[in-house]
DNA sequence: ACGATGATGAAC
DNA sequence: TTCATCATCGTA
């Protein structure tokens, strides 16, 4: 047998992402966002996270039904989910759980950059990403490149500005690693 | 503490 | 058609 690399490197297949919306966000930590485009490739390790998951989550947009901008967390697992805020941010997401069941997972900082609208504006992620694939290698994806983060490394925190939420925006459903 | 800035969903 | 709201961030 011959060894070709000593990294382990795969773009996550759509199994990862088609489980519980909890399990998945926890799980993407240590994962990288890689984004190709004609100036080159970036990667960053994912460090910062937080779980939509379902219909009575009122901080999940799917909580209002399936609407034209909500659509895509009603797809399938492993596309994404991006939407502008505030009129001049955008927020990507990847759809989690089976087909039909609405949620997602926030990705809000990766390795150097924190806050989910500052790593879109610096990665130049927009609305062309929305219900695309995020486990095919076509512009922006999902890799595993070997990093295990300990769990000790791991903070869980409720998620932020979702207030509006009541009692949904206690849960402890913000997952982020602390080097 | 606050304003920028525009898409969204719900009310009308 | 109008209106309040918003999974944010930089400046003060």
């Amino acid at each position: 047998m011959i060894v070709t690399s000593i990294l382990m490197q795969s773009v996550l297949h759509q199994n990862f992402f088609n489980r519980p919306t909890l399990v998945v966000a926890h799980d993407l930590l240590g994962k990288f966002l890689v984004c190709q485009t004609e100036k080159g490739i970036a990667r960053a390790m994912i460090t910062e996270v937080e779980a939509y998951d379902g219909p009575r989550d009122k901080a999940c947009h799917a909580s209002k039904g399936l609407t034209e901008r909500t659509a895509p967390m009603f797809g399938p697992a492993g596309h994404w989910y991006v939407y502008m805020i505030y009129g001049m941010y955008r927020m990507l997401n990847v759809v989690t759980g089976k087909e039909g069941y609405p949620a997602a997972v926030l990705i809000r900082g990766v390795l150097e950059v924190e806050g989910p609208g500052k790593l879109t504006k610096k990665f130049g992620i927009d609305k062309r990403f929305n219900a695309l694939p995020a486990i095919q290698k076509t512009g922006l994806w999902i890799e595993e490149r070997g990093v295990v983060i300990p769990e000790k490394r791991i903070k869980r925190t409720p998620r932020i500005g979702v207030e509006y939420a009541g009692e949904w925006a206690k849960k402890e459903w913000r997952f982020l690693y602390i080097p």
